[in-house]
DNA sequence: GTCTATAGCAGGATAGAC
DNA sequence: GTCTATCCTGCTATAGAC
């Protein structure tokens, strides 16, 4: 064995310092040299234990991606189950709980974030599990349980439409922290987190918050 | 001369085939070499030009998406003015339209928000210019717009967080078409951009369609 | 302004010792 | 399972002919 290692395997370590540098750099920018060194073990050890860089990449998100967002899940799940009633309201703020505060560490969110967004610009492989396994089925979820509150005449598409733009807030606030804590001029703490999920529970509920006569 | 260049310049064919290639790969997956064998000229001719791949990747910004935001602001400001009075709806629609059907063709709209995106993920020099001579500007106008119809409990902040969400919408509904067209299950025609400026415009006035009894 | 040729280095991957 | 040593390809960048 070599330097900085834990307890975890050579290879467990590997997966999460790949996660790290794939995530804020990006598949291309990060070379199987740098992964070993900060991983603390051998330049052979990707090959050995993965065959190769892109399958490693794939595992990222198969053994701990994939891991992540079932956590998710199962806070939203939990959450809904904590309310009183299901309604528009509480199954939103489930949803936005758990995607901004949630079961994650701040780091971990942002990671998962980065490489969802990186899979949704130039897909590989991966977007498979993140479409196929992670955001069809949470619409199609979410879908059914909305569908009974809303106007008989919205059609599937709307519905769809409505959820992709809840989600897509979410997504937002969660990649885009940078310019967002610029232009609102501070950082993403516990009470703008708060804050943040009420806003998108009203937003998604009520649109703008226009005086009366204003539309 | 060499190839396939039109009447364009070595340096205009470099700047229009990079941005295409930086957007759809990104910055690091893609080599001088494969811009320059695109651009039909020789591999010595970013560096003659633009002195090294970096400067190159800023010119495009600087020369080449600089220019896209100003179309799409020029396209924002003509549909609000043909419309017959401000409100939030004519402001949300103007919006809507101006970055979803606008002045570019799709492919332009595709690689914008991709080089957008990319530089939110991972800033460079370049998220300078997105951040300071694009997106604070038009969040700032926004905000001007639609403070007057705001009601007056309503702070800074939660002005920011109402642009920014209809802002993420567009963004989203921009760069994710892939994801989209997928859960949709048809792809980004013109009669479908119609239908989502139309939803982005109710969403954001209203929220969700919901049963009057339903919240 | 555009070309060829090449320096100089970093990349992924493998063979084989331990 | 982990190491060293090495292959070979591809990268950015430059020098210098035209």
């Amino acid at each position: 064995m070599s330097s900085d290692n834990g307890s975890k395997t050579t290879r467990d370590r590997l997966l999460e310092v790949a996660e790290t540098l794939f995530a804020q750099k990006g598949y291309d920018a990060v070379s199987v040299r740098k992964i070993t060194t900060a991983a603390g073990c051998n330049l052979a050890a990707v090959n050995y234990h993965f065959g190769n860089k892109k399958t490693l990449y794939l595992n990222v998100f198969r053994e701990r991606w994939m891991h992540r967002a079932q956590r998710i899940r199962a806070c939203f799940e939990e959450n809904l189950a904590g309310c009183d009633n299901t309604s528009p309201a509480s199954v939103i703020q489930s949803l936005a709980e758990a995607l901004i505060k949630g079961p994650l560490t701040d780091e971990e969110r942002l990671f998962h974030f980065q490489l969802m967004i990186r899979e949704i610009i130039k897909p590989t492989e991966a977007f498979e599990i993140v479409l196929e396994e992670t955001m069809k089925p949470s619409f199609e979820g979410l879908g059914q349980l909305l569908q009974p509150y809303l106007h008989e005449s919205i059609d599937e598409e709307r519905t769809l439409l409505n959820i992709l733009s809840i989600f897509s807030m979410v997504l937002y606030f969660n990649f885009a922290r940078l310019p967002v804590s610029k232009i609102i001029g501070h950082a993403y703490d516990q009470p703008f987190k708060d804050r943040l999920v009420q806003h998108i529970v009203d937003f998604s509920l009520s649109g703008l918050p226009a005086k009366e006569n204003a539309r």
